[in-house]
DNA sequence: GTCTATAACCGGATAGAC
DNA sequence: GTCTATCCGGTTATAGAC
């Protein structure tokens, strides 16, 4: 592992618990094991290296989107390509969420850019649910309150999993993790029926 | 309004705008009309009057949990209280859940505390669930994944308000309100076919 | 109680030896 | 490339006049 990947695994990690302004460039140090120099060697400034791992972690989760999207024939389809690639993209990147979620606050700007760039192929999906709700498989549903719906559903549990965590299931690790496990298996059935969907 | 109230007032603007390290005693100081001196007068230190504030926000919401579900005869009555009552609370705070959920990042310790003081009912709760499965007027549906669900759904388009807007309805502000608006009226249905319940 | 001025500290960034 | 030592700006916190 070159000194730049761990300088990069150190900031990923720090920057993703605490923020832009609550991390510390000792603390990124400290975690790669080098020193504070170094990391401006490397990276010219915090804000810097910041952006780099902001944008490496946004840039995974879109192509994913996109893609469910595109193979869908469906509606129905869509859900449950949907929910399982978010699923599996949170379990890769747990922190990504809650990270996404803070900088946005921030500043939405280069956010949106990147989103934008993205292109996603709404009018797709707006014509799979129409297609869907003329044939009477689901009840008309307005598209973003579909979206908001489905990705609520998934995100939010990762985002507040202290909170969950703690109130929920009393502080245990295991049965939050046996949670999250489940999700893919409740929320899928759970839209689907919501939308009526007919399930056998 | 006097000094304090001021100094609480202008606190709980940047606070929830811009989290505690990200907060400037001088912002703070500005946006009330006085001087920074005055700040540590009234509250000793930054931590000490960001704490205030934090406590008092977190204490404005569980009080309407309880409620809807002490005042719940099934878990219909819940579905409609508990949206409803929600919803009610972030047209009052649209800071709130960001914030809070920013801080449990920061310390989950101190929110998890209020939390458990409060002490929820959610053995009622259940005991509502499993009085509706048995009637077969509801699906079987785990407690933790129903509240989870309903949460998500009512939370995290507040919490995502910069890139839902941006994303979904062009940056128009009018747009946005008007969704959230609709939110009640979408949410409530959604959950209640989801688990089953005959809607007509 | 409220102010101005300043102390004390912290953290990002740089210089320069190796 | 990597280190130690240091600078410098900004922020919290305090002293002390009014």
């Amino acid at each position: 592992m070159t000194t730049e990947e761990l300088i990069l695994a150190a900031a990923r990690k720090v920057f993703v618990q605490k923020g832009m302004e609550g991390s510390r460039m000792q603390e990124i140090a400290d975690e790669a094991g080098i020193n504070k120099a170094l990391l401006h060697y490397y990276f010219r400034s915090k804000e810097k290296l910041f952006e780099q791992i902001f944008a490496e972690g946004l840039k995974q989760l879109l192509p994913k989107v996109q893609l469910s999207i595109e193979k869908s024939e469906g509606i129905c389809d869509f859900v449950n390509f949907f929910i399982e690639y978010y699923l599996e993209m949170i379990k890769e990147l747990p922190y990504l969420p809650h990270f996404v979620l803070h900088e946005i606050h921030r500043d939405p700007s280069k956010i949106v850019e990147i989103i934008k760039g993205q292109g996603l192929p709404f009018t797709r999906l707006q014509s799979l649910i129409d297609k869907d709700v003329a044939a009477g498989s689901i009840k008309p549903i307005q598209l973003e309150h579909l979206m908001v719906n489905i990705v609520s559903m998934v995100l939010f549990p990762v985002i507040a999993k202290p909170i969950i965590q703690a109130v929920l299931f009393g502080n245990n690790e295991i049965k939050y993790a046996t949670f999250l496990e489940e999700r893919k298996s409740v929320v899928i059935p759970f839209v689907l029926q919501a939308i009526g969907v007919k399930t056998n």
